[in-house]
DNA sequence: TTGACATTATACCGAGCGGTATGCAACGTC
DNA sequence: GACGTTGCATACCGCTCGGTATAATGTCAA
C-alpha cells in the first residue's frame, strides 16, 4: 500500500494513491467545513478532479461516506491516546500525556475531527437507512468508550487526592470539549509551525488540567 | 406585546402570540436539532401548524431567520451577562457571575444558543446574498465584543495575580467553550428541575475558573 | 359598503440533490 | 483473442427545496 504494490496489510501513511483515502480525505475537507447536509457528493468528487460515479463505486451513500471519514477520525485519536494511557506514571502524569495526545493528534488531522464531532453532537437525524443507522450507533458507542479511558484515568486521579472530587461524568465531558477547542477556533493561516501548534497544546492541556482542580508543585 | 394590545416597547417574557417570536422559537428548535441546511422553511412552518407564505412574509429568506434566530440568543447572553459585569467586586467574582449567568440564559433557552453556535462555528458559506453576509458579518463581530467582555475580566484578573498568566485569547476562547457544554451534551429528558440546573452550572463555573489557574481559600 | 392595507394560504417554478443504470476501457487469464 | 471482472464516467430520474406569484381573507377607517 505504501508503495506501489506491496502486501503491506494496513495503511497508515500518507497514500493518496489509495482512492478510499483520497476520497475521506476530500470527503473531511468538504463536510468539515459545509456540513453534512450542505455538502454535495458531486462536490467531494469535483474536490479531487473526480466524478461522483467513483465515489459511489467505494462508498454505498452520502451518509456511509459521512460515517466512515468521521470514524478515520476516532481511529487516529484512540490509537494515540491508548499509548498514552498506558504509559507508567501517575493519573495526572498520563491525563497530560493523553490530553497532550487528543490535542495534538487533532490538530495534525483538524478536518476529520471536526466532521467527528460533527456526527457526534448532531446525531444525524436524517440517517434513514437502518444501515446507515447501525454504522452511527457504532460510532456513538465507540466514542462513549473513549471518553470512558479519560473518565477512568480522572477517576484514577480523583480517588488518589490529585483531583477534587465531583460529578465524574461532567468533569470528563468538560475536560474534553476544553481539549477539542482547536476544532472550533484553530485556522490554518493565522497560526502555523510545529512552535506553536506545541504552545497551543501546552495551553489548552495545561487549562483542561487545571480545570479538574489539580494541586501541582509549581503553582 | 405581553397583553393582548398594549404599547409595552420590547418582547420579554413568553408571549407567542407574536407571529415573529413564534416563528423564531419554531426555527430555533428545527435549526437546533437537524442544522441549518437539513431544515427546510415548509418544516419550520410545519411545527407550528403554519404555513411557509406566514414565514417568508416577515423574513425575506431563509438565512435570515437563521442569522435572526442566532441573534436572538446572544441578545440574551449580552443582557444577563452584561448586567454581572457591572456588580462590584473582584474579577475574580465579577466573572464567576457572568459565567454562571452565561450558563443559565443558554440553558433555559438552549435551542437558540445551540443555533447561535453553529452560526459562529461554522462560517455559513453557504450565505450567498450580500444582505445575509451583512448580518453574518454584523452577528460574528457582536460575538467578538461578548467574548471581549469576558477577556476584558480575565485580563484583569491575571493582573491582580488571581489568575496565573498566558496567552488571553487561548484563555478566553477555552473559558467559553467549557461554559458551553450544556449546547452539546445537555438533554432536556434526562436532567430537569432547578436543582439539577444549578448543580450543573455550579460544576461548569468551577471547572471554568480553575481552569484559569485561580488561587482560592477554599480549595 | 367600500376601499386600502396587512396578513396568510396555495400553487407553482427552476435548480440541485442523492442515487441508479448503463456504457466503456483496462486488465488478467485460459 | 474471447471473456469475465474491476474501475470509473456519463446520463438520467424522481424528489425536495428555496423562493415567488397570486389569490383569498381579514381588518380598520371613513
Amino acid at each position: 500500500m505504501q508503495d506501489a504494490n506491496s502486501a503491506t496489510p494496513k495503511v497508515e501513511t500518507i497514500s493518496p494513491q489509495e482512492p478510499e483515502e483520497a476520497i475521506l480525505r476530500a470527503a473531511a475537507a468538504c463536510f468539515s467545513d459545509r456540513g453534512f447536509s450542505a455538502t454535495s457528493v458531486d462536490e467531494v468528487a469535483r474536490r479531487m478532479g473526480y466524478t461522483k460515479g467513483r465515489i459511489y463505486h467505494y462508498f454505498r451513500s452520502k451518509g456511509e461516506l459521512f460515517i466512515a471519514t468521521a470514524s478515520f477520525g476516532l481511529d487516529r485519536l484512540i490509537e494515540e491516546v491508548d499509548a498514552a494511557m498506558k504509559m507508567h506514571g501517575s493519573a495526572q502524569q498520563r491525563l497530560a500525556a493523553m490530553s497532550r495526545a487528543h490535542v495534538l493528534t487533532q490538530i495534525r488531522d483538524l478536518s476529520f475531527h471536526r466532521v467527528l464531532l460533527q456526527g457526534v453532537t448532531m446525531v444525524v437525524r436524517g440517517a434513514t437507512t437502518p444501515d446507515e443507522r447501525d454504522l452511527l450507533d457504532k460510532l456513538l458507542s465507540r466514542q462513549r468508550a473513549y471518553e470512558g479511558i479519560f473518565r477512568a484515568v480522572i477517576r484514577e486521579g480523583v480517588e488518589a487526592g490529585t483531583f477534587r472530587s465531583g460529578n465524574l461524568t461532567l468533569m470528563t465531558k468538560t475536560l474534553l470539549l476544553s481539549l477539542n477547542g482547536a476544532c472550533f477556533w484553530y485556522s490554518e493561516r493565522e497560526n502555523q509551525g510545529e512552535e506553536d501548534l506545541s504552545m497551543i497544546a501546552d495551553h489548552l492541556v495545561g487549562q483542561a488540567l487545571f480545570g479538574l482542580g489539580e494541586k501541582i508543585d509549581g503553582f
